[in-house]
DNA sequence: TAGATTGTTAATCGATTAACAATC
DNA sequence: TAGATTGTTAATCGATTAACAATC
């Protein structure tokens, strides 16, 4: 794909891919710009200017096809096919990813879990069984997985996901606090949950 | 306070923070902007910036002292002082952060947990005992809570985060994939993680 | 047709980067 | 002192907003 989407761009993506699917629910089937702009807290020029960048085809007089602007960013996003999932790291976090209804229902779909403590392993999740770390190359000679989660302790993290960029994993979804450092030919996302915490303290302690 | 930080600064006090932690664990007592800007990945220019955007101060020909700086941004977080939490929806996420003990570390204290559910209520975490979301009022004429942390179900999240800002409580840490929409003396974050986990899907596919 | 609204270009705004004098 | 590095101003860059002709 030529097209070249800016990362402030990107991350407007899925809220805009939010929006639409309340939208289309409410069995609304056009929506200008100017109205999308409202729902989201955009200018409609700003709206229109995605749109545009995304690929995305309105009329005018009209606004946006609905049903086809929503899957047309659901393709972008990469969401219109299932991504299997393996988590690592099983404390209460890592179960509650395993366990988030949410994400299986959008085709995410988790396919092993692993910990390294001998008092996890063994343990069954609703269909799964953690594993031992040690397992992992071995599962994923067999396996193909999309996507690793990480919520195992910050010291191991990095040469974690190392170890699991060599089996072939390219989707990286880490909670442990720190930057992974990875090939360009990865995909990472650093969650970062406790800076995300800080943003809200220094907002609550400037609010006046 | 007077000085007003820009979103795009506001958002990369925390990293500065925990870098400046691991530097002052290490023993190192003051860096430059530019070993700052390699470990951040940000340019030794936006570091000097930054910094004296946040009123920072360094020393030329030296560097900014270390433990002085992550003081300094400690405090304009406004990490320097504990906070206390309540949870509402106890489902495995928000188990998940009650349980999370970094959060605990940082001076971060959970002080109740709220759930709707009969078969949760009465059920103990740590020291804390799941109860019912109807004494949610009741509880907060008594207690200060700082920061609400909100996992429950989307539909019912705008109407209770309504009920508890009008208990008097001005921090929303929202992880329902909604936009809490609350007066502007609340301070608001919304997590969205299924959003954060489709801006992955979207660089993985559109790796090449 | 007239009204509404897109698609797109130009203008503006704000954030990042570069440059360099000040000074430790 | 000489070298290093800040503090700060100016230049650049990119993203957002405004404007308006095209057209449904």
């Amino acid at each position: 794909m030529a097209l070249c989407i800016s990362d402030p761009a990107v991350k407007r993506l899925p809220m805009y891919y939010r929006y639409l699917k309340e939208i289309e629910k409410k069995g609304i089937d056009s929506i200008s710009s100017a109205d999308l702009g409202k729902l989201t807290g955009l200018t409609a020029s700003q709206v229109r200017q995605d749109i545009n960048i995304y690929g995305g085809k309105g009329r005018q007089g009209y606004g946006y096809p609905v049903i086809e602007l929503r899957k047309h960013i659901e393709h972008l996003l990469g969401v219109d096919h299932p991504h299997t999932m393996m988590v690592v790291g099983m404390g209460s976090l890592g179960c509650a990813i395993v366990r988030c209804a949410s994400f299986k229902k959008k085709g995410f779909v988790t396919v092993a879990a692993f910990d390294n403590d001998e008092k996890r392993i063994g343990i069954s999740l609703d269909e799964l069984t953690i594993q031992n770390v040690d397992e992992l190359a071995r599962f994923l000679k067999s396996e193909r997985v999309d996507i690793a989660v990480l919520s195992t302790p910050a010291d191991v993290v990095q040469e974690l996901a190392e170890r699991i960029y060599r089996c072939g994993v390219r989707g990286f979804w880490n909670y442990a606090p720190i930057d992974l450092q990875l090939p360009e030919d990865a995909a990472v996302v650093n969650v970062h949950l406790d800076e995300s915490l800080e943003v809200l303290t220094y907002r609550l302690n400037h609010l006046d």
